[in-house]
DNA sequence: TTATTAGTTCGTATATAACAGAACTAACAG
DNA sequence: CTGTTAGTTCTGTTATATACGAACTAATAA
């Protein structure tokens, strides 16, 4: 029972994020572990350290740990002659996520402009509303890297 | 059974528009019927041409309707001497749908300001790494409006 | 060689989402 | 009044997601 010491305000700050994560289509207990990662005073927790922490069981916690591995929402790290792999959030993946938000523009765009080319021409209105929403995610969708690029040279 | 008339190529994008929408965490038949909308030469639809034309209840149609209904994804018109109501989507809404997609952001940073300011201080390389995303989506979310606005100058 | 540790895999229970079908309701039509 | 239409609501079924717990495995330790 190697649990981790949490304060009150760590345990509900960690449902807090596990249900913001579940709305972004988590399972709850992924949710929490990643909770549990981004809260923790400690940032790299073993496999016990997860699941007694969290009072869940070993089996749920190895395929979340699965899940967050394969993700690339987590990775883990080992310490010279001790077998246990200790767990860490890839803060370092960020941008990546952010860009993948905006990269599912671009699978709506060919999404919209399939349907906009199969469109009987008789209802100019409606096919013209969706030219116009191609328009705008197109105007987006190259837009960002520029925006992107001055945030970063901002930071400097 | 007043089926509306559907081309094979029309039935399959009404499926992958419907698949699409599954991911975006709509039901099946929702997405289906959002499809059919989107899709069909016709593009004012009643009850029965929609759950005759999709195969599916009208228990299934009734729900699925007023859940798009809900969320402003549809409206219907009426047309005098005539009980019937006929479904459409709202086209005018796309705006909108955009913005939510950013207003996400905003709920994501006060979640992970919450989260860095009930860390220790004593992980600054991760604590740092927080401020920047938190930096960075602040930044996206200010930004975005104005690119709307360039957008919609340069469509004029 | 035996025990322990660090996880994985398998079988099972439980909950819930999604839909079908039938019964129902409200409005209007004849 | 009686029937019909347009849609809703209720009940039951099925499929799937999620997680538990126990058995298992592979590596190290003693």
């Amino acid at each position: 029972m190697t649990k981790v010491i949490l304060t009150k305000k760590q345990k509900e700050l960690i449902e807090h994020v596990g249900i913001f994560f579940e709305h972004q289509g988590f399972p709850p207990a992924v949710a929490r572990i990643f909770g549990l990662l981004l809260v923790s005073d400690k940032l790299e927790l073993s496999f016990e350290e997860i699941y007694s922490s969290l009072n869940i069981s070993k089996s749920a916690a190895s395929n979340a740990i699965n899940l967050l591995l394969n993700t690339n929402k987590i990775e883990y790290i080992t310490k010279p002659g001790d077998r246990k792999r200790y767990f860490k959030v890839r803060i370092d993946q960020w941008e990546k996520m952010i860009k993948e938000r905006f990269q599912g523009f671009s699978s709506y765009i060919s999404l919209i402009q399939e349907i906009h080319d199969q469109r009987t021409k008789n209802t100019k209105a409606f096919n013209s509303s969706l030219k116009d929403l191609i328009g705008f995610l197109t105007f987006m969708s190259t837009e960002f890297p520029m925006l992107y690029e001055k945030w970063r040279k901002s930071k400097k």
